[in-house]
DNA sequence: CATCCGATCTGACTGATCGTCAGATTTCTG
DNA sequence: CAGAAATCTGACGATCAGTCAGATCGGATG
């Protein structure tokens, strides 16, 4: 699947050339650290890594490609967040600290790939399949588990015509994905993360389920 | 407040300058509906308006000031959403009919300014906090709308230490933000807005008074 | 209607970045 | 160390950003 790395006229990276790339794509994430996506210019990309933008272009096709590129390393990442939903049962009190488990999970996540995981959820927006694509690898396999989980507690109970699981396993991952993507917005704000982790939970235990957890 | 209209250089603009100025804005959001927002370019837009990128200069410092221009117009019609979290009590079947009206205010909504607030939404994930206070605008009327609906029911139940109701409500307006802002996508898979419509104003409701909503 | 004047627009320019290519430089191989 | 392969870069044409002085427009005036 990984196959080895090319240069953009398809030869096959040597030493050298691996550590080169990578520097640069180590430069390019920093970029997105610090300036708006919007301002990233390979110019200055290439002159953080000690080399000339000729040499960024024989890697990577133009900066959103060199982005992929990073983004599909963090979606590599991002399959941890998968084991997130499986294993425990969700109903009563384990039910609500495996819901802790994975609203913190994702809120790590998020704060750690914070400038990648902007420009992709942009580029998603903006119709870019590629993009499309890892941010649906990072959120399908949290999806489905929850999808899962909640088929579960619904054959359980005596359920009548109840909201989709898919859907409400869907928009409980947006949720997670949206509040976790603006932690700094919340905390500019008045509210406190400390006050809205247990506010993700709450719902999403109440999304799972149906009823309000235990205290 | 809405002080006239003034050229970068400070003076008032007249009747023809508005309109320029107008179509100006016009034809750049008319642009970010098709290019991704890194790639619009000033003489792109003024081209299309059938100007020269001088006469951009004349009424914007730059892109950014000018898609604030849009934004702006568009807060001030959000500020309708307010108005979907007063009025009704939320308990009961009401509460349920009031929260699917929220739901479906802010799908539309977000529908019709799409593009601006994915540019909103990043700029303000950014940082930039003339953004990030047009974002606010929209979200803080509901947000606040929401907590003190969250506070009454907290009121009149028995409430134990509940979770912090800016907190919920801060959640679940972000919930519905960002499910908005990616209707798109979920059609694209395998998910039916039919049905995220009912996931999302069964999680409002959850969220709001603690109880699954009657049938 | 001719003239004038402020408002408005634009051609033309400088500087920065993009993206490419041929050739220089470095590293590897035997 | 010579030769080959891999890697890097200076230099270039093209495009865009952003500025400014001067051209053009449109309404007011007599």
């Amino acid at each position: 699947m990984t196959g080895q790395v090319r240069t953009v006229d398809g030869r096959v990276a040597g030493r050298r050339g691996q550590a080169t790339r990578q520097k640069l794509l180590d430069c390019l994430r920093e970029m997105l650290d610090t300036s708006p996506y919007r301002d990233v210019k390979v110019i200055d990309v290439a002159r953080m890594a000690g080399t000339s933008p000729a040499t960024f272009y024989q890697y990577f096709q133009d900066v959103e490609s060199a982005i992929l590129e990073i983004a599909n390393d963090m979606a590599k990442d991002g399959q941890r967040l998968k084991a997130l939903t499986e294993g425990q049962g969700w109903t009563g009190k384990g039910g609500y600290a495996a819901a802790e488990a994975l609203v913190d999970g994702f809120l790590d996540f998020w704060r750690e790939y914070e400038p990648i995981l902007r420009v992709v959820d942009l580029a998603s927006a903006e119709g870019d399949k590629r993009f499309y694509k890892v941010r649906q690898s990072i959120l399908t396999a949290v999806t489905t588990g929850l999808t899962e989980a909640i088929e579960e507690v619904q054959a359980k109970g005596k359920a009548g015509d109840e909201v989709a699981p898919n859907a409400m396993a869907g928009t409980l991952v947006a949720m997670l994905a949206a509040v976790s993507g603006h932690q700094k917005g919340f905390e500019t704000w008045k509210i406190k993360m400390k006050d809205v982790r247990p506010a993700l939970s709450t719902l999403v235990f109440m999304g799972i389920t149906g009823k309000k957890p235990p205290r």
